[in-house]
DNA sequence: CGTTGTGAAATGATTCACAGCT
DNA sequence: AGCTGTGAATCATTTCACAACG
């Protein structure tokens, strides 16, 4: 059917706003949306939103505009997301921890089922119902469950060599949270959140007119 | 001297990466670097680093590159993180006290000087050396103390409520921890982190050949 | 020399505007 | 009548390529 999906940057970033907003419409539910509508409680033009839509497929019936529950599953399929993805924590600390016991992660397709950490006082504690395993035991727990995501919350000066072990283990995706540019090889994706970043675009925006 | 300083958006994103990266290089010593260099290891061109340096000032030294040191000054300066930035962390759950006991902010030019959260068994108790306080006492903490920027890990259904009452305040920048898209004046920025969103840009990455 | 700074060209994204469908 | 899907136009960003410079 599809011969090659290419779906652009900005289009991909907006995909999971739309998704999320079609499941608040669902809840409430409402049975159909125009792109006008969906559009602006996002800040984006009807425009836009039909452009994007068109990416992947063209569902919306003239007249009427798009059925909410269609768009959803189209919207979680193209991401992947209609399946639930399994997830290794990998650093039991402050923000791993936080991360681990996230209870929203379930709803979106996504569950953690494995928490790694190298500091022995940590090691065999329980957090968020999953005990906790040393690092060394990653490169066999992560094939073995055929885990594919991996939530990296180590300190940054392991960081790398940490990420290299998860690809070698089979990982195709990391959510990383040191303050690094990681380096891996094509075909695994990296997704980065960086707190100091974060408030630097704030004080940034705060400084400068408009950006 | 500027008349109407105009970064474009995607510029603005890199600048914190430029800086990270002269950062290091002025760790180590080395006194200058020319744009091809610093673009290969952060993954962009040259010709990129030069037109991004060039939106703010001219200040290579043609067939000797950049002053790493003075670069440093000068986006430190663009981005306003030459002065500390004070920050209340609102929500003292565990992002919350995550975010407040990180020890890099203060490298960066962020200091969290209040925590405020609403669950009595937390107001009272300390959290990285700060007393949490109820969240009533923002309103007249954060002028008191001046405070512009805020980090903002309160519960989803109460985080556009207050975050109006941040901005009320006096807030002029949020780092939103909240999945929801906060509405706020202009004039006040906003800069989300959504953990669920970050997993299903890498779901997207993986399912999808290339975004 | 080697590298910057920058117009000009190329690429990419958004908005416009409207024919065509329901 | 109302809204989609989409070419064409506009706007923004990146890359090219080279004159000017230390």
């Amino acid at each position: 059917m599809d011969e090659r999906l290419r779906i652009p940057k900005p289009t991909a970033r907006r995909l999971s706003l739309y998704l999320r907003e079609l499941e608040v419409l669902h809840e409430a539910k409402l049975k159909s949306i125009n792109s006008t509508q969906l559009g602006k409680t996002l800040g984006f033009t009807g425009a836009q939103v039909r452009k994007d839509f068109a990416t992947f497929g063209t569902f919306g019936r003239p007249g009427v505009g798009y059925s909410v529950s269609h768009l959803c599953e189209q919207i979680r399929q193209i991401m992947g997301t209609d399946q639930t993805w399994d997830v290794a924590v990998v650093g039991a600390g402050k923000i791993g921890q936080a991360i681990s016991a996230y209870p929203k992660f379930i709803d979106r397709g996504f569950k953690v089922v494995a928490v790694f950490d190298n500091n022995p006082e940590i090691i065999g504690t329980t957090i968020a119902n999953h005990k906790v395993r040393p690092v060394a035991d990653m490169t066999r727990i992560i094939p073995l469950r055929n885990i594919q995501l991996a939530i990296l919350s180590v300190p940054v000066t392991v960081a790398q060599d940490v990420a290299d072990r998860l690809v070698a283990s089979g990982i195709t995706g990391i959510l990383n949270f040191a303050p690094i540019r990681l380096r891996v090889p094509d075909g695994v994706g990296v997704s980065s959140v960086d707190f100091s970043r974060s408030l630097e675009q704030l004080a940034l925006e705060t400084s400068i007119d408009f950006c």
